[in-house]
RNA sequence: UCCUCGAUAGCUCAAUUGGCAGAGCGCGCGGCUGUUAACCGUGAUGUUCUAGGUUCGAGUCCUAGUCGAGGAGCCA
């Protein structure tokens, strides 16, 4: 029996005799000559089967083979130019595991509605593990940064007693009789594990019940959300470029071949480099006024083309801090030199692929947070445990939570997230 | 929730002024030893989203609904 191999690995067995385990992605029947395109999971690779090579038997079952049918192949890798990818296995012999039924998806056009309903199946095409090897490793990446820089993982849960910051719309259920919310946030319980071990992250789902629907939304999203003590917005603004340069220039070394198979420009993502540009809302304000936004109001919330044209302003991604403090979550901290804005910033990806990060430096004011609990109407007794926080060592602290699913989106340059993430939960979309 | 657009074969789409329901791909059969979304020949495939209405006649026009796409608001 050929020893069992995978495809990535192929390179290592090349005049071995080897079997592969796996599925047929497409097949070019050519007569006497059968060219397999074959799939395991690992990558792809093009086999090719000759009549006089294998048995009767063997080559008509090759002959047979349908679209995505189950398969064991026993062959020869060998270095061939004309077979892309640049190696050919050269098949001895074959094993049907199963002979697929006609399969829905195939090689020529669908449409999105098409391939959402069958977003099961879809995950076996080449773009797909792309994105998808991709979305792995910016975790992997992510991770490796906090972990190597101080940070401890520290979970927050997703059944939530309230809500966070009282602003999103939350998905509810029963808690044996009494009401609980999937989190949106892990926010306010990083605060407290950042006053028990200094430097923290989190990293899980977040749920927004939110109707929006855009590219850029989903209803259950992956976020990563660090938050430490004595943190000040300027230290969040410099971990956060360091930590999204890391990401990036890892996936630029790591995952070369994916990127080339979504045939994303690289150019724009090897600018991505410390120290960001770091500009003020007021700034922001500034440049939409001479950009075509004349009429923009100092206090307005910038929507999906302000933030575009802000970003191409600059060709690494920016941060827009200072924004004002009526525009932000209640516990963001004053800024001591002008009261109307608050020690927040969003960090604005570049081609238009907006917010990114939000976050900024938390208010260590026991009264002030009292006093925005009730300018927000939020139970205060839900709050109590928060405000803990600013009874018991009380210490400025900063944090921010990062996106993996624009982050995804952004590196892979695709035009709506719901490709990011193996089954996207959309606006009244919950099949497959 | 609001605005705009759309729904015809398994898929992507066409169908003139309201007048016989079509093509390509995929699938079946036959051919081909270098195909890359192969090619050549050949065959089968329809609740035209749903309900009602106008009409001699509706895929096409009208009303209501369902589903989908893009955008807005909100956000990461």
């Amino acid at each position: 029996m050929a020893e069992r191999i995978f495809i990535q690995d192929m390179a290592r067995h090349v005049g071995a005799e080897i079997t592969l385990q796996g599925w047929l992605a497409d097949k070019t029947d050519k007569g006497r000559l059968q060219f397999l395109r074959f799939r395991d999971g690992t990558g792809f690779i093009q086999a090719v089967v000759f009549q006089k090579e294998v048995s009767p038997e063997a080559f008509d079952a090759a002959k047979k083979l349908t679209q995505e049918s189950s398969v064991r192949l026993t062959g020869v890798p060998r270095a061939e130019p004309r077979a892309p990818g640049g190696f050919e296995l050269s098949v001895k012999d074959l094993q049907v595991v199963q002979i697929a039924n006609e399969y829905p998806i195939t090689p020529k056009d669908h449409g999105v509605e098409f391939l959402m309903a069958n977003r099961h199946l879809w995950l076996r095409s080449p773009r797909q593990h792309a994105i998808l090897r991709i979305r792995a490793r910016i975790i992997k990446a992510i991770r490796d940064w906090f972990d190597n820089n101080g940070f401890l993982l520290v979970d927050t849960p997703v059944l939530t007693p309230s809500a966070c910051e009282g602003t999103t719309t939350l998905f509810a259920t029963d808690y044996f009789g009494v009401p609980a919310y999937l989190t949106q946030s892990g926010q306010l319980y990083n605060e407290a594990n950042a006053m028990a071990f200094g430097k923290v992250y989190c990293f899980g789902p977040t749920f927004r019940a939110e109707k929006s629907k855009t590219r850029r939304h989903l209803t259950e999203f992956w976020m990563v959300e660090p938050e430490w003590a004595y943190g000040t917005l300027d230290d969040y603004m410099r971990v956060g470029e360091e930590f999204v340069s890391y990401v990036v220039q890892t996936i630029l070394q790591e995952r070369a071949p994916e990127l080339q198979t979504l045939e994303r420009d690289l150019t724009k993502l090897q600018n991505v480099t410390p120290p960001f540009p770091k500009i003020s809302y007021s700034e922001a304000v500034e440049i939409l006024h001479t950009h075509g936004y004349p009429d923009f109001q100092w206090g307005d919330d910038f929507g999906a083309p302000h933030e575009t044209v802000i970003s191409e302003q600059f060709a690494k991604p920016v941060f827009v801090h200072r924004y004002p403090t009526a525009m932000k979550a209640f516990y963001m901290a004053l800024d001591p030199h002008d009261p109307k804005v608050c020690l927040s910033a969003d960090l604005l990806a570049p081609e238009g692929y907006g917010e990114i990060i939000g976050g900024g430096e938390r208010s260590a004011d026991l009264a002030y947070l009292e006093k925005q609990l009730a300018h927000h109407n939020l139970p205060r007794e839900a709050y109590e445990w928060y405000l803990d926080l600013r009874k018991y060592g009380t210490v400025p602290h900063a944090g921010f939570g990062l996106g993996i699913e624009r982050t995804v989106a952004w590196l892979c340059k695709l035009d709506h997230v719901r490709e990011t993430i193996p089954y996207p939960r959309m606006l009244e979309k919950i099949y497959p």
